[in-house]
DNA sequence: ATCGAGCGGGG
DNA sequence: GTGTACGCTCGAT
């Protein structure tokens, strides 16, 4: 038996003489390339009986179940009583294990319509996932190991283990190597049977590459050509297999460059045997690609950011220059786009240009993962999933996987996933939700703002807000009254026993707090940067928990648990919002856990008194805190819409920093005309403070409209054909023009880009959209433009200071009342 | 009001 | 994979 340590990277399993056997591919302390498998694990699902059924006689045809189907051969191979607790109550299940882990499913099914069954639990957990969850593996962090070498075809040496276990904190700095495509795209329609791929870039610490198949005059060292496309995509694999990253990083990779490398790779016949395992590349299609290789994990980042990180940024936009500048302050490069096709026929020295381009693509998307990866890791570690899986998850399920790996300290079945037609069941329950003050609509100065340090974690800490402690049967005629709901719905909590995912909360935020201190005790600049990373995520995933309460599909769901977490919340900030009028502040602004509040010239000590008297009163773990204070700020009259009030505010600090809070954003198939008025729109009241220049603007464009001064192409409507014309059941504009360009014998299918311009006179929308070409003069139906495009657009902006669309749309009267 | 489809990210 | 994105918005009905 041999001793080794070794970091865990990408899981998966094999099968391998009918038997599951476990892959763990990673590195070792040294940092060399390793796999390590575990055969001693067999997969398992509960089943509950249904009471007052002979248990025995159960367990005994549970043991005697098996099921044949051409080449598969599924079976029991074990069952065992077994106690746990469910939601709260204690419950007798029958742990029924396997011979394989796609048995689980066939079983499942079979076991479910016995008569004696009640419920059948834990069936559709993958088998990666229980394992590390079993055996405490927790990825990317230091594992010790016992066993073997064994003789295992693979490009690194295999391990077999008889012994695991994880052996400290210490976590692996991954070797990452980010990648880009370009393809060849004469139209602006994304083709991957048609259009080659004609450039490849990499970027890594030590390495850097563009490999295109043009010669062109170059002094760009890291230029690398070669004879074709077929012979970039061996050059791309052999690349890759060289340098032997843990991570394959890129900018929505799954969603683009390795579909289009693979359908490449197919028609040319090449094998993508990117695993260390010499396993091909796999490519799930669907609505969500995912890219599986046995070793390098495919770390496409935009996920993390679209599902996690995107919430925080300023931008709404998700496009990698967008988000990159936001994160990293740094952004694409410019080429001419529409150009590239044509200089590549071409041929010329210009290419060079984009190739620099196509490099700095792969830069950035190098130091995006170089810089949310500290995060990304700590939230590994957290929830002790493989970063493949944790960089795709989104809020509620790192919640739920989170819970999934707390529940066996705490003996908790974990319930069902909640079946479609529960789905519909879940959605179509309401609550109140968050308590708003209304603020006074217009400009205001001298504004302090408090809010309450992580509202609903702590309140679901404090009040044992939690499935499990729900309605218990010990606290019936004792328990604490909960606020807004007393009288209405009657429930509550138990006041003796932590429920389950209040505990879990409260370790939460317990740890959290500890990693702050150690914070304190180090100076060390790696050290603070994880310490920062953990406590983040720590603070993210308690953030969380109130959302996942009322999540339609949570295991842990509970709509009691949601409603009474936001039923204290409106408790708390009311009494803070009467304590505050009681000492004299004028209250202007307060949602869920903030109070905006004019000073009105008072000392700023005397805030301070306010609060501290406030968290004398408060459970231990609640507090309310000094968030800032601000110049001026503009406040929204809440306009009425079909669902729920939207807050809307624009926020100036000393330093000049505007925070603007609930204001949508033009989309693509917007007009240019709507998208720039709404832009400037913003631009003068928040930085020039002058609404009547911008209303003026906004006249100035309407009346350019009206008198046809905008340029055809700043009228233009882009959008997208999805699916072959044929197949629409509802013609929308773009559809009926795409129909006449295609009778004109133009090429138009899934993916063109259709332009056109709604034409005036009378009738539906889609009878008067023209292409552009065929819009005589500047016929545009300014009505409509002005209607369906730059009001909307900046409509929101403006009810924000108290002016009605019906104002900019009025013939200026006269000059000497403005507007009012 | 309700429903279906498009959008995002990528080139 | 012991799997099935997601939330919002517009135009049509």
């Amino acid at each position: 038996m041999t001793k080794l340590e070794f970091y865990p990277v990408d899981v998966t399993y094999k099968i391998t003489e009918d038997k599951p056997v476990i892959y763990m591919f990673g590195r070792t302390k040294a940092g060399e390339r390793i796999c390590v498998i575990d055969e001693r694990f067999m997969p398992y699902f509960y089943v509950l009986p249904k009471k007052g059924e002979n248990t025995e006689f159960l367990i005994d045809r549970l043991k005697r179940l098996e099921s044949k189907k051409r080449d598969d051969y599924f079976r029991v191979i074990g069952a065992e009583f077994i106690d746990r607790n469910f939601l709260g109550s204690p419950m007798t299940v029958i742990k029924v294990y396997a011979n394989t882990p796609a048995g689980v499913p066939v079983l499942r099914e079979e076991i479910r319509s016995w008569n004696e069954v009640e419920n059948i639990y834990e069936a559709d957990i993958l088998f990666v996932r229980r394992y590390l969850i079993d055996r405490g593996i927790v990825p990317m962090t230091l594992t010790e190991v016992e066993g073997d070498f064994a003789s295992v075809k693979s490009r690194v040496p295999v391990f077999k283990a008889e012994k695991i276990m994880q052996s400290s904190n210490e976590s692996l700095q991954p070797r990452i190597l980010a990648f880009d495509i370009e393809t060849y795209n004469p139209s602006n329609a994304i083709d991957m049977e048609k259009n080659p791929i004609i450039m490849v870039s990499f970027y890594a610490k030590d390495f850097q590459k563009v490999i295109t198949w043009k010669r062109f005059n170059t002094k760009l060292n890291y230029v690398e050509f070669v004879d074709g496309e077929a012979e970039l995509i061996e050059r791309f694999a052999r690349i890759i297999e060289e340098y032997g990253p843990d991570l394959i990083a890129g900018y929505f990779s799954d969603g683009f460059d390795w579909p289009y490398i693979k359908a490449r790779a197919d028609k040319y016949r090449i094998r993508l045997d990117l695993g260390w395992d010499y396993s091909l590349m796999k490519l799930k299609a669907g609505k969500a690609e995912a890219i599986q290789m046995n070793g390098p994990v495919s770390l496409d980042i935009f996920k993390h950011i679209d599902r996690v990180v995107s919430r925080k940024l300023r931008t709404d936009s998700k496009k990698l220059g967008d988000v990159a500048q936001e994160l990293i302050g740094k952004g694409k490069t410019y080429v001419d786009m529409d150009k590239f096709a044509e200089v590549w026929d071409e041929g010329s020295d210009e290419l060079e240009e984009y190739c620099k381009y196509n490099y700095n693509d792969s830069l950035v998307a190098y130091e995006l993962t170089e810089a949310l990866l500290p995060n990304l890791v700590e939230m590994v570690k957290i929830v002790g999933q493989p970063i493949y899986d944790v960089n795709m998850m989104s809020m509620s399920q790192l919640v739920e996987w989170y819970l999934m790996r707390q529940a066996p300290s705490f003996n908790e079945l974990a319930p069902n996933r909640p079946s479609h037609d529960e789905i519909k069941k879940r959605r179509m329950q309401t609550y109140m939700g968050a308590f708003v003050f209304e603020p006074k609509p217009g400009l205001f100065h001298d504004i302090i703002v408090f809010d309450f340090r992580s509202l609903y974690p702590s309140i679901i800490a404090s009040h044992n807000v939690s499935p499990s402690s729900l309605n218990c049967s010990c606290c019936a005629d004792t328990a604490e009254m909960i606020p807004e709901i007393r009288g209405k719905m009657h429930y509550w909590f138990c006041q003796k026993k932590k429920g389950f995912m209040s505990y879990v909360i409260e370790d939460i935020i317990a740890r959290r707090m500890r990693v702050k201190e150690i914070m304190k005790t180090t100076d060390d600049e790696t050290k603070q940067k994880i310490l920062d990373a953990r406590q983040d995520g720590l603070k993210l995933l308690s953030n969380s928990f109130y959302g996942y309460f009322g999540f339609f599909g949570a295991r842990w769901y509970s709509i009691e648990c949601a409603r009474a977490t936001t039923a204290y919340a409106r408790f708390y900030i009311k009494d803070v919002i009467n304590k505050a009028q009681d000492a004299g502040f004028e209250v202007l602004y307060s949602d869920t856990d903030s109070i905006f509040m004019l000073l009105h010239g008072k000392d700023r000590v005397v805030a301070k008194k306010f609060i501290d008297k406030i968290n004398l009163e408060l459970p231990k773990l609640m507090e309310l805190e000094y968030e800032g204070y601000y110049t001026s700020g503009l406040f929204v009259a809440v306009k009425e819409q079909s669902y729920g009030a939207k807050k809307k505010y624009a926020l100036l600090s000393k330093d000049g920093h505007i925070k603007i809070k609930g204001f949508e954003m033009v989309r693509r198939n917007w007009s240019f005309v709507a998208k720039d008025v709404q832009q400037e729109v913003i631009r003068i009241i928040l930085q020039e403070n002058d609404v009547e220049k911008a209303l003026n603007f906004v006249k100035d464009t309407i009346k350019d409209l009206k008198q046809r001064k905008v340029p055809l192409s700043k009228v233009v409507i882009h959008t997208q054909l999805q699916k072959p014309i044929a197949e629409y059941e509802n013609v929308g504009p773009h559809v009926a023009v795409a129909k006449r360009m295609q009778d004109s014998g133009e090429e138009v299918g899934p993916g063109s880009m259709i332009k056109y311009v709604v034409v005036q006179g009378t009738g539906k929308i889609r009878d008067r959209a023209k292409m552009p070409d065929e819009v005589m003069g500047n016929e545009y139906d300014y009505d409509y433009y002005i209607n369906n495009q730059v009001l909307p657009a900046v409509e929101s902006i403006f009810s924000v200071l108290g002016h009605k669309k019906e104002e900019l749309v009025q013939p200026e009267q006269s000059k000497l009342g403005g507007f009012f």
